[in-house]
DNA sequence: TGCTGTAAGTTGACAGTGACAACTCCGTTA
DNA sequence: TAACGGAGTTGTCACTGTCAACTTACAGCA
């Protein structure tokens, strides 16, 4: 009887929210082994839960991975967000954006790696939902933030045009992705500066798209697909 | 006797040159499952040789997958040496580079997330020295072929220098792993045509580079350290 | 030539894994 | 109050990475 009481609260034999216990306790690990080789076992117990409990939630592994990185997401959109704050002049937004973006990645690096891994995709289905739509969420925002600042005459005003800022604004994300992975996969450091290469990197891309802004080819798509 | 006739050429208990053929069998596994979760097992089964012999070769299944993504990074260099061929003009040099970089990335998703994971990471010893020398050569090829352009005239002629050309080089290598990294993570497509997003993004930031060289800031170094 | 040490391969074992099936518990709704 | 079904449980499976101990055959020295 005293089994079931481990780590949950009296008298529950049902958990209540196991879900996103599990979602948290595998967020912790991910943080502390930096990598999600941990199995769906120890998750378990650090639920305090049987071994098989995480099934009713989660049909593999790859769903709670999903999840995780949907969370990951989620804190990136949040904390780009709020990085706006206060700024008003449509450069100093995008690169704000930039840093925020960055030093999120180099935080928490294995969130980071998951979140764009494609240990969650399926073959057949591709990225799961949850993850698709936390996804875009956070592109959004780079969308938007550029749109804005074409808006305000920092860039051709054409570009406030979704389709014609398309091109512009995969050119920022690209860049900031890819510094973010070479800093976390260790080509360039150490982690805690990088962030000071967003406005020296970052602006020249930005002053090379207000001279000669990019042209999207025809039959590029810009996903996640849903 | 006929046992170990299996898949070896005759009487020969030694195999000969088992650590390469593993590095093949791994390579075409790779190629199968879009991912590295394959057993070292069946690595060992496809080369017709037990369970436990590949240990004699590589002490753990990380060591394999390192010499695999070492494979990855010369097929790399080599494809982007061999794009320049015949080329002359300096912008012609570095937009042909890029598109071999992403081309050769997106032909091959998963070894291209392979050579950039941190997979093969461990924790005190950072990366296998035998990927990190792969992947310094490809890199090689790219800041060569910017300060090259460099001196041509294409850029300011004090990015020559290295230090100089170094945060340029770098922002060139983040744009191109991002994009690359985005398309086969699946946010861009359709892959077959996402080189011919090198042109328009890799362009707007040579441009915007041509214009207002970024500055490397102190203490950043470029890798992977050795 | 024959002996022997050692690298390269072998079999056998072990704890731990993801996933399946079949069971029990208990809150909900009729 | 009965019984349904979602949530958690135990038991089991084939399979994995890795360790240990054994065998084979080549290479160098007597």
């Amino acid at each position: 009887m005293a089994k079931s009481f481990r780590r949950r609260s009296p008298r529950s034999y049902h958990h209540g929210n196991l879900a996103s216990t599990l979602v948290e306790a595998a967020l912790a690990l991910l943080d502390e082994k930096q990598d999600w080789d941990f199995s769906l076992r120890e998750v378990a117990r650090r639920a305090g839960v049987s071994h098989n409990a995480p099934y009713k939630h989660f049909p593999e592994k790859r769903d709670l991975l999903a999840a995780v990185a949907a969370r990951g997401f989620e804190a990136l959109a949040e904390h780009m967000l709020s990085s706006l704050n206060g700024l008003t002049d449509a450069r100093a937004r995008l690169l704000a954006c930039g840093q925020a973006f960055v030093a999120r990645g180099v935080t928490n690096p294995a969130l980071y790696r998951l979140m764009f891994s494609a240990a969650l995709t399926s073959l057949d289905v591709g990225r799961p939902a949850v993850e698709k739509t936390a996804a875009a969420k956070a592109r959004a925002i780079v969308d938007a933030t550029f749109a804005e600042a074409a808006r305000s005459g920092a860039f051709p005003s054409s570009m406030a045009n979704p389709r014609e800022g398309a091109a512009a604004s995969l050119a920022m994300w690209s860049i900031l992705h890819g510094l973010t992975m070479l800093a976390i996969d260790d080509f360039v450091g150490p982690p805690e500066e990088v962030e000071t290469l967003v406005g020296p990197i970052l602006g020249a891309l930005l002053n090379g798209i207000a001279s000669h802004p990019p042209a999207l080819p025809a039959n590029i798509w810009l996903a996640p697909r849903l």
